[in-house]
DNA sequence: TATTATTTTGCATACGATTGCAAATACTTT
DNA sequence: AAAGTATTTGCAATCGTATGCAAAATAATA
């Protein structure tokens, strides 16, 4: 039932070459007559011969393979950018090793070593971080590591995400010519550092015009937990007339309850602004203002750094910081008219 | 700075045994002593060592890589799949190889001829379908191929998807039993077996019933789509009371149109159900009456039986089906009281 | 303790390709 | 047509690991 493989060797036997002959025919730059070429070919689509990667890849120390390690992709930013990333690198004939990083699967590094295993040329993180000493590790192989959507505070590596700490300022310029007085905060997982920008542009802008927090809970980028800070936050004594939450996700999961559980009007009572700008956020069920993580440009900035660094093994690397509009929708009023 | 790679050859030096001991000590299954192993051991982690994976594969034939073909991932079923299989594979020491199947990117079947260079053990496509050319060459290497979501009238391999034509059923049941008298159906893409199933499974019910279609349109499992084919079945002279979308994602596309575009009311002047169970759907601001698709156990028995395609290459290929249960939620009335 | 049965070990080969090197062929040039 | 230059081509080594085989070491048995 399986017929044996065909290899290079066949190929050669048919089409009457040395072995040699076939691989140079299938090795972009290497040199072969018309003749040869013609014959190889011809006996290669005969036998449906096609190189194996992975001998290929043995001896060249290459495996055109790319580690993706991504979390979260229940956030739909993610599998919009993992669907950007896997296209970019298809064309580029490199192709995407999935890694879940769960909290359930062991460490990250646990999951970075099972991706070396694989001789992968470079590795992308997304939304995730990596320890110190496995950084040494991959930086030891050479292999290059990007983090996505996520900074760290070790120049080893390069880091792509959106200018998080302007957007958060650009959120809380609007919240405030909008006319809000009780301004407030749900946050992310603190640990992470576009929370961590998010949070430090929105208060920074807020004190420049002598505001200050008016509440402030967490939600660590999970449903549930947004939801629960909202209740708290909703049914305190005095309640937000705004509220910046640290994602998207986090803000529909909001959102439902200042409205469908607590009965408040949106933006009337209270103003939701949110961050990714996902597809959702459009939907006129949501009609989210939020700040958008411009994914074509991360992505594409992600992609010609990871093949600039495997290309040359000595570029440095570099952070950067991609600014994204605000997406002004109805989620926010704009008018001073006050609330309540 | 590149230090030099770490092979079992420097490893048997280092703990003065041959390199085939180190081989056998990260075989599993292979004899050492303990004494040679705790040898290998310490030196293997002094020097972190760790077997390549790749030259593994060329000699044992066997890579321990799933191509994964995936569309739609824009459709939050497919991310949540992808988590899923991902995870599970992961558990089994194999890894994910994704392929995006855009339309963009040529044909699927040169995208299953990239898949198969890197000597996966298996392919799983998800929402696609293969060309039977394609499938014979699969065949002939040993390689599985598991449809997931779609099935094909080709016995050479294995599908898992929901009982469609069931959940067609479930759905026309509940619209009938709500008393409603104009029932419409928004289609998927014609070509995709889901999409037939349900549609089947649907009429063939309202006939049992002696309905028919009131109306139809075809939304090409395509948000956009989706909101022509509402905005052309609402403003038609008799308008539907109730329709079917074959998806949730086109659902929500279709709820935003009737109640933002065209001011009707749901359910109370049209009743729209879903297919998926996506998580979207659960959150109040849709509310969505659906059909869920068991990820977990369709992901659940993908798994099982790739795994038991490739441990045992004469495993005859099966098409399981996977009840869901009709998900009651608010879009659609029970009352029979007239709308209108 | 001698003998047999069982493990453990190293040697050498194989997996399927790429690539430096030298010989062979093809093309220029005079 | 002969000499010189540029291309092609085949040979053989190599990448890092697994594994059959026979020898060596150990354990079990008498």
């Amino acid at each position: 039932m399986v017929t044996k493989k065909i290899t290079s060797l066949e190929v050669a036997k048919l089409a009457g070459v040395s072995q040699s002959a076939v691989s140079r025919v299938f090795t972009p730059g290497a040199s072969a007559s018309k003749k040869t070429e013609e014959k190889v070919r011809k006996a290669a689509t005969e036998l449906y011969y096609r190189p194996n990667v992975l001998a290929r890849s043995l001896i060249t120390g290459r495996s055109r393979i790319i580690g993706l390690v991504v979390a979260h992709l229940d956030n739909y930013f993610y599998p919009e950018a993992l669907e950007l990333i896997s296209n970019s690198l298809q064309k580029k004939g490199y192709h995407v090793l999935v890694f879940m990083a769960t909290k359930t699967a062991g460490s990250i590094d646990d999951v970075v070593d099972e991706i070396l295993d694989y001789q992968v040329d470079g590795i992308i993180l997304a939304s995730v971080a990596i320890s110190s000493n496995l950084a040494s590790r991959c930086n030891a192989r050479g292999v290059p590591v990007i983090l996505f959507n996520r900074s760290q505070d070790d120049d080893r590596f390069s880091a792509i995400t959106s200018d998080n700490i302007l957007g958060g300022q650009k959120v809380a310029r609007l919240l405030i010519a909008g006319g809000h007085k009780r301004i407030a905060y749900i946050a992310g997982w603190e640990g992470a550092s576009t929370q961590r920008d998010r949070e430090a542009g929105f208060v920074e802008e807020l004190k420049q015009h002598g505001m200050s927090l008016h509440a402030r809970e967490v939600g660590n980028f999970i449903q549930d937990e947004a939801r629960q800070a909202a209740r708290k936050m909703f049914t305190a004594n005095e309640i937000p007339d705004a509220v910046f939450v640290a994602s998207d996700d986090m803000s529909f999961a909001v959102m439902d309850v200042i409205r469908f559980e607590l009965g408040l009007k949106i933006p009337e009572q209270v103003s939701v602004v949110g961050y990714d700008d996902v597809p959702v956020s459009s939907w006129p069920a949501y009609d989210l203002t939020t700040v958008r993580q411009p994914a074509n440009r991360m992505v594409a900035e992600t992609i010609s750094m990871i093949l600039e660094c495997i290309e040359n093994k000595k570029t440095k690397p570099r952070q950067i910081k991609i600014d994204g509009p605000l997406i002004m929708r109805g989620s926010t009023r704009m008018s001073t008219k006050l609330s309540k």
